[in-house]
DNA sequence: GTCTATATCAGGATAGAC
DNA sequence: GTCTATCCTGATATAGAC
């Protein structure tokens, strides 16, 4: 059983889902964490401590849930490795729902409030270098150059991709075929 | 001079750019709007309806922007009219600033506000139905569904491009060079 | 159509007991 | 560390005059 700052983050990350960053209340967080409202102060000192403790917590998350693969499934190729990295991010279960939807709040919130905006910049080229190197794996004759434009790409596509799912105005398997395709026209493309 | 309803609307784009679409307080869009919060309701109803009829002005306008060619410009091709129409939503004027930023804000509140999804979701799909046209014009042999995906694709990746570079993720001209080779590359896909 | 003034209420934050 | 109770600001929305 975690303790009670951690069930409170959790608590955030699916009150996020559900209402946003921008419109989570303390409140309604200390219902869904089954503590008062004075216990989340206590820990978090304000809203935006809140925030910003959710933010890395989902962050974690998400490092965890991609690189670990199921230890009993069977290993994957290259190109297999990258269409799942890429593919897992549009999936309907809860926690990546949680983490997409927290992702693209972090991502909207950013333009308006530039204090976020260093985080999420390095957050970003973390995870463009992380699809580039899958990329390389490839196509190891690619160059870096192409390969991180590639990775822009992808992941930029992704990000669009995820916003239209989760505001209703796409489908989820569309979504998932629009990627995957992409991903075939990237790799060819490398190839030449 | 506009009528005071689209001077609030015109008002409101101004207010979303520079707070979010959360971040819109009806008293601060009063002050832009030079007008009282009354004369808002009076006619809005509410803070729902300022956000509505904002998204259908701004979709207006862009359809203004885009379609609108300076008459003295050279005659552009079927493939530089795609281009044009993708590009232009990436430049740093204000008008287009206004626009992105809301439509950005709009896409990730529509996550939260089940209300908006459906303005949204139209408008999304006349817009990549008027990409697909344009793909349509460079390759006239091409399926629609072909069109229709790679269309949905584009827009899709611009609207995560948009956002990138408006949260101060990526440069404005890298996110201009990305989206011009996606163009290339959808094309060349239809093309094969 | 447009204003001033105000009702109303939600939600962030704190005091103080245990 | 955790709770109950409450204060108080700020934001939506309306009444009623012109």
């Amino acid at each position: 059983m975690a303790d009670r700052r951690t069930m409170i983050l959790e608590a955030a990350a699916r009150v996020i889902a559900r209402r946003g960053v921008r419109g989570l209340r303390v409140e309604e967080l200390a219902e869904e964490a089954d503590v008062s409202t004075a216990l989340i102060y206590y820990h978090f000192k304000h809203r935006t401590g809140i925030l910003r403790a959710t933010l890395e917590f989902i962050n974690d998350r998400a490092e965890r849930y991609t690189r670990q693969r199921d230890p009993g499934a069977p290993a994957v190729d290259a190109r297999g490795e990258l269409e799942q990295t890429l593919l897992l991010e549009l999936q309907d279960t809860p926690e990546v729902r949680e983490n997409s939807t927290a992702w693209g709040e972090l991502r909207a919130s950013a333009v308006f409030e530039p204090e976020l905006r260093e985080d999420l910049a390095r957050a970003t080229l973390m995870w463009v270098q992380e699809v580039a190197e899958l990329l390389g794996k490839v196509h190891p004759m690619a160059g870096a150059a192409a390969l991180a434009q590639a990775a822009e790409r992808l992941t930029a596509l992704l990000e669009g991709l995820s916003v239209r799912w989760l505001s209703g105005s796409l489908p989820l398997v569309h979504a998932r075929h629009l990627m995957a395709e992409a991903i075939d026209a990237e790799l060819a493309r490398l190839a030449g």
